[in-house]
DNA sequence: AATGAATGAGTGTTCATTCAT
DNA sequence: GATGAATGAACACTCATTCAT
């Protein structure tokens, strides 16, 4: 456990800074002024803002990467994987929102910088491992056939458009009241006919 | 008709720049440099950088409003209607490419600019007159019952992820090539069962 | 005439600025100080620091190279273009003292930057013509054999050297006293034994 | 002997760095990087930057001194003296050509440090030596008359003039082939007539 | 309507230096 | 002696905006 280091420290002021005014409205002195590091200190650390807003970037994907490894392990089925999908995907996001606005809004900005190659590898490793775990139902018939990249925006688009409304203040329902809805849309939308 | 204005130059050259680079990313430099206007010209006919944003975003959003409004009036069925939704989406994306990706990625931007109320009045218009369409099938019971905000999202959010991920070259399907698909995905999505 | 334009207001104080204090210890705001303009106006007019200095340096020596244009018109044999080299060098010097010091000591500086492909065609041309000029009486046998890069050293060595110490205040002797001495160890140690 | 210490580590690195880069583009991360030691021990060893420069000129000034020194024993007419120093000169740079480049680019710089007044006594010795040695010969009308500090010039000035440009790269012909050249003219320059 | 020189607050970043371990 | 995290003043440069012509 130990105290939060100061890169820590950095990172968290960084995802407050980030979630609030968005990535280019968040200056280095905001950063330093939440996290009470200093701007040399800062710089040590991550060497420029670019690489500050990556590292947060890979850090949320890789929270939400684990939570769904946790969940495969627990499921065997066609229509408990595509469940958990979308439920993992609210899980995260309600325990997470100001990654998840960071997230969902900087994808752009992280792809065109210097270390979208790794963003791009560590989607492609996403993707794999989430195909890996869906093909033998697949193959045995248990989904609608369509393009996989349709597929993916089929079952997680619904959910991820209402989130970003939640997150944007724009919805009168709450996210989590609606988990269960997005979950059981998402099936009735692959599930074969 | 004639030949288009210095004003749809600069609009014209500031769709461009937004769509390439981003909203942020763009600097005035780089429309005058576009638009062949200088930077008097600029201010002269908007006062300043975000008013251009919006005169662009509103532009935009009017003229997905009007393609619907269009598709209305040929329309009489509860289906129909779902349908006409996504195929006026996806039609109107792929004849605005650039205005698409703009849109996508300021909304957030714009509804934080002192022309936030405006938009947010506009939109509040655009979802009243799908809802007033919607309402006499909705009543008889021929879709399927959840949240307004929901339904929102159910039916647009497949198509609308696909169409980030197209629009940042990310899919290897084209946008053109799964039109059917997702017309017929979103309509079994809130079909009453 | 008219008075000087703000361009020159701002190369002017930089010269002044890059020879008291050297070019790397020049800071733009100490220009900006200097000259009166603000620091928008200053990069309007040159884009970057490095672009100033270039502009100084090619302005200087093309002032050196108009004065021996000047003189060659006049001279016409071995000897005078020998002293005229010499003469000229003390003259502009004497002239242009700024201007000297910040030239002896950013040769480098500016060979390295972006625009030292420029300065060395600039040098190129220079020395071509200067050899233009003396290839006559060289053909003739009229000055010593020796590599031509030795020769410019040789004649031009002496000078440069009190000059250079001249201008830190490190010499007793004035610059002006010793002219006519350089002129005539110039032509000693060149003229054919 | 025994291996380099640590602190000599520190200024090899330095004097390679300032060689290649220059003083002033030269960082400390710089020098730590190259010579493998902590910043840490940077400054346990040299305090500041200012005093690293220092003693790499102090040192380099030194070494061309005692190579003088040695050949001053071995010498005993005006004109040997004279060729000693061009000889010297020459040699030196040919053995150290990193400090030739470090030194001649780096005078003004460290005159105007806090060191200055160390270097200007260091150097007032130097000359002192010289003219302790030259002057026999001069009181017998050995050389040309001429003040004390064009002498000096009339005698470097050519091989520091081309010393310069070849340390930069810019001459065709090598320093080596054109010893023999200097030291002549440079004897030839000074000879009383 | 058009032009572009001028403005200056604000930004990301650098780098010599300090100091606790 | 050695280490490297921490500091913050200083810097070059950007860019939306104004305004005289």
């Amino acid at each position: 456990m130990g105290r939060p280091s100061r890169k820590d420290d950095i990172l968290q002021a960084a995802l407050a800074c980030f979630s609030e005014q968005g990535v280019d409205a968040t200056t280095i002195e905001m950063i330093r002024d939440r996290s009470g590091a200093s701007i040399g200190s800062l710089y040590h650390h991550f060497g420029n803002k670019e690489r500050i807003i990556a590292a947060l970037y890979l850090e949320g994907v890789s929270g939400y990467a684990r939570l769904l490894e946790a969940g495969f392990a627990k499921v065997d089925s066609a229509e408990g994987c595509i469940k958990l999908l979308v439920a993992c995907y609210v899980d995260w996001v309600l325990e997470n929102p100001d990654w998840a606005r960071f997230i969902l809004h900087s994808r752009g900005r992280v792809e065109a910088s210097e270390l979208g190659e790794q963003l791009r590898e560590t989607n492609r490793l996403h993707h794999g491992r989430i195909e890996e775990i869906l093909r033998p139902y697949r193959e045995r018939g248990a989904y609608r056939e369509m393009p996989r990249d349709c597929f993916v925006s089929v079952v997680i688009g619904p959910v991820q458009d209402f989130t970003r409304n939640w997150l944007a203040g724009r919805t009168r329902t709450s996210l989590a009241d609606c988990r269960e809805l997005f979950i059981q849309v998402a099936w009735d939308a692959v599930r074969a006919p």
